[in-house]
DNA sequence: TTTTTTTGGTATCGCTCCGATACTATACCA
DNA sequence: TGGTATAGTATCGGAGCGATACCAAAAAAA
């Protein structure tokens, strides 16, 4: 059967693009587009090795010139604060200003989303996530693109106690709030489907 | 467990992305944006009671006037064809030409996307299909958006015999492959998930 | 019927995203 | 130490997109 994953690929167009048109409208009360939503939810993910214009740039699909518009823009609202890296000073890092997370818990752009979601059981959710990650990992591979993804589903990430978390590719210790953010060096486990 | 569904929404929305840079890519070759592929692809597998600038515009979430624009430059490439409406002179009917159809065919802009669903079992697909069906209806519901969906997944759909298809709606028989294409004026069944 | 309102579509304008290119500064390498 | 690669910025042009105004046909109202 050929045309299922058609069927999938519609309806995951179909719904980016009403997430887009509600993006749009939460977005025009402050002069934002999506692309600006997408960013500032993409900063609020992101852990603290991944939050970079060149990691948001790859993570949107876009050029770095053209994020670098964005973060110009995101920049000037005051939703948004660069600094440079300590060690390699041509890095810019970014996070979240006081007023974009304020910003972003008023707003909720995912509020719509959420409510949509509501009757789906979490079981649900996490199947649906499984496969769409498969796919999205797959997909990488092919194009080359930067695999994202969230921190313990990775190779990399090892528990080695109930509350020191790690990193063996950055060879850091990690918190674990942080094992729950996105990460652009990431390379899954190989998944396991519950069903 | 609040956060599920933000994760769920991530992926949906970074698939989008890389499906949009991939239509970028392809529609390229021949000057032609993403949202021209998206339209095409639509018009590749809507039924002859939505193929109406108006219900493009909807799907896609962008206003009357741009998808006008947007028809227009498909017009031009001789990628579509538009004809009046028998009864209501007011509709504009689409459909691809055999350019269009042949450029869809030849490029395949959704190649990437099945390429990366291969391993993908069947039922996986139709489960996550059924979920994100769910969640777009829903979300439908709240926005008061149209309610697109597959024609034999609404309540109106009736099977009268083996080869006989009816639509209640439109009071109208139908042929078996319309069945399996998008409609505008969809009512879906109440959800069954398999799980 | 005639008049009014609603609806489907088009035309035009301005804004801003976005890719492409060129450029700077830092880091890495031989 | 010089050459290359990389992260980010600046600038330009093309094009999507929303908003508005407009037209024609249908539907509703009077």
């Amino acid at each position: 059967m050929l045309k299922n994953p058609i069927v999938l690929l519609d309806i995951v167009d179909r719904l980016a693009n009403v997430m887009r048109g509600e993006f749009r409208r939460v977005g025009g009360e402050e002069g934002l587009q999506p692309v600006h939503i997408q960013a500032l939810l993409f900063l609020q993910q992101v852990n603290r090795f991944s939050n970079t214009p060149q990691a948001l740039a790859e993570y949107l699909n876009v050029t770095k010139g053209t994020i670098s518009q964005s973060l110009l823009l995101l920049d000037r609202h005051g939703l948004i604060e660069r600094y440079q890296d300590d060690i390699d000073k041509r890095v810019v890092r970014l996070r979240l200003s006081p007023l974009g997370e304020a910003f972003l818990d008023e707003s909720n752009p995912a509020s719509l989303w959420q409510s949509g979601a509501r009757e789906i059981s979490a079981h649900r959710i996490r199947y649906c996530v499984t496969v769409l990650r498969a796919i999205l990992f797959e997909i990488q591979n092919l194009t080359g693109g930067t695999p994202f993804g969230v921190c313990n589903n990775c190779i990399y990430y090892q528990r080695k106690s109930q509350r020191i978390h790690h990193c063996a590719w950055f060879g850091e210790r990690l918190s674990g709030p942080e094992t729950r953010k996105i990460c652009r060096d990431q390379a899954p486990k190989s998944s396991s489907l519950t069903t």
